[in-house]
DNA sequence: GGATGGTATGTAACCGGTATCCTACACTTG
DNA sequence: CAAGTGTAGGATACCGGTTACATACCATCC
């Protein structure tokens, strides 16, 4: 169907080690014959078979980004980070979808590992054993959000969540909070734990503070509305509710509405991410922001430059998140 | 590094072609040298590499979806239909963030192009001529959301835009709404042409009608914002607002709430596209959802269809919108 | 008993690039 | 002038599969 190398050669009246030199402008070649096979390439509307290139150089200018939900605004911010600094490089992103628990379908890692994909960034919570030894063995380059890394071909991108979580509930104290509560997210995660941690290392000192102040949730929205409610219940006196992440301080935000508590006037709201949703509920709702759409890139180009140079220029990359004030903890006229 | 077809062929003592016959379940094979064969690939923990199977099938188990911006709610569900159905059948997923204005940077399609992609979903409004081009001349089987099939490797999945705006509208002349206005999206994209065709129809024969009370708006929060503020200004006495998609409408509910205009019992107001968006929203959003992941789910599975058979069961596709009915509609003692 | 046909398997060309190796020429340079 | 070096370009093995073709055996059938 459409031209060959070989097909470029007999016009330009060459060899085809020669075309694939200009190709590549690598090697040898004089300015005469590199005319000749630009203007035979031109005529033929050549263009390099990429997949028979990865075959034999073993590489396919592509990545794969494994997420646990694209439809999760952070992931899919993430994600358009990642895609169009793949793009801006000449590289293709795969997108995985993955759900850690498994099950019998198709593993995601065996259906690129086969593919040379040139490398992997992981943004999915949880990898399960056995696709971390598949990963592991394949030897694919890594860069991962928030982990240890524990190979050689591997870059960890995290986000302050200790520092950022404590701006949080420091700010709530400065908007004249006495009784925060905290709703934490899953535990296996690291980035839950650390949050948790800052909200109690904040709060330990406080007259008020209570281990039943503290009540779980599964980063959802509806978690985050029954996390409230029991939080509710235990301390009616609440007036402060530092949020594991955004979904589920939007729950909070919901499950206040619902029973009628004024958002920030009796009770002030904080998440954790900065997901665009934040800037859509009413009150807005005030969030540490992650740079989200910037770990994306990094990740990306971090990834690529290993690939390129086979070596990460650090290994650890530790980025800060930032405040952002908005409607939810707007406590006007705060009493001392 | 890793085993190749030789490796199995000489443990088990048979020709190449032995194993790709039992790899593939392809041609006359004994049960003897099946059983030894597949010995060999399990001794060898050999998994046959899909680059070197691509350069002579001319195919990879690869497909492309194209997106204006994944970051949107509803192409990030499109994207999750399409991602699980595509894994689901051993596919996997290259996604693009497809900006049609191109400018210079790398066109997808140049870079998909010769990885031999078996196929592409374009859910991206726009595609601009140079790409279009390039997509017709490369004969990738195509399935498109929302616009007319005109090469024969084309399906077209849409959903029937004109009749969920009817449904919307003629909820809010149900509610008891009178004087609607509408905020309709870019007129060069049918689905928001569709949508205001339809407001026009049922309104046209209303007592109150006026074409000053369809005004435009970019599919942006940000632009409801701005259509509503026009939309009060010329109509004061406005009680309904049908926006043309979910994001306008969110802008429209937060321009009347800084107005201090109550949702709905002042002014119901309506969206389309069912994204998640709206139910974080308060009040709820009424809207009128589109079957999205379905949408993504059964447009993987058509391409994968063709892809295998080469042929569409059907090259048009036609869904339902359904009307979703929230808080932000409902008014209680309609008066009649 | 020779022709026909289904079953089983091996050989090698092929997909379309890259890369190694080799030849050849034109220069320095000691 | 022989040796060394930089430049140019051809021939071809190779990457790791698939597949067309050839071969061979064993039934069956007229």
């Amino acid at each position: 169907m459409s031209a060959t190398i070989r097909d470029v050669a007999k016009l330009a009246g060459v060899s085809v080690a020669s075309v694939s030199r200009v190709l590549n402008s690598k090697g040898y070649i004089s300015t005469e014959t590199k005319d000749k096979v630009e203007e035979a390439i031109k005529l033929l509307k050549y263009e390099p078979n990429q997949v028979a290139r990865s075959l034999t150089v073993k590489k396919t200018k592509t990545i794969a980004l494994f997420v646990p939900d694209i439809t999760n605004p952070f992931f899919s911010t993430l994600a358009k980070g990642v895609e169009e600094q793949a793009n801006s490089k000449g590289f293709t992103l795969i997108l995985c979808n993955y759900d850690e628990s498994g099950g019998e379908k198709n593993s995601h890692i065996d259906l690129i590992k086969q593919k040379y994909v040139d490398g992997i960034i992981f943004a999915a919570g949880k990898l399960n054993p056995r696709d971390a030894v598949k990963i592991k063995h394949s030897k694919i380059p890594l860069v991962a959000l928030d982990r240890i890394p524990d190979m050689e071909t591997e870059c960890v991108i995290f986000v302050d969540n200790y520092k950022g979580a404590k701006m949080a509930v420091e700010h709530l104290l400065d908007m004249g909070c006495k009784k925060i509560g905290h709703i934490y997210g899953p535990q296996e995660i690291s980035t839950a734990r650390d949050r948790l941690l800052a909200y109690e290392d904040v709060m330990r000192d406080s007259p008020l503070y209570s281990p039943s102040l503290m009540t779980s949730g599964d980063f959802t929205i509806e978690s985050g509305i029954e996390a409230t409610k029991t939080l509710l219940e235990r301390h009616p006196d609440l007036d402060g509710i530092f949020a594991g992440n955004d979904m589920m301080a939007i729950g909070a935000l919901k499950a206040l509405h619902r029973r009628g508590i004024k958002v920030p006037e009796q009770i002030a709201v904080c998440g954790f991410d900065g997901i665009s949703l934040t800037e859509v509920t009413n009150p807005e709702l005030t969030t540490v922001a992650q740079p989200t759409y910037e770990i994306g890139k990094l990740a990306a180009e971090s990834l690529i430059k290993f690939i390129s140079d086979l070596y990460f220029n650090e290994k650890i990359i530790k980025l800060d998140a930032s405040l952002v004030i908005r409607e939810s903890t707007k406590k006007i006229g705060v009493k001392l």
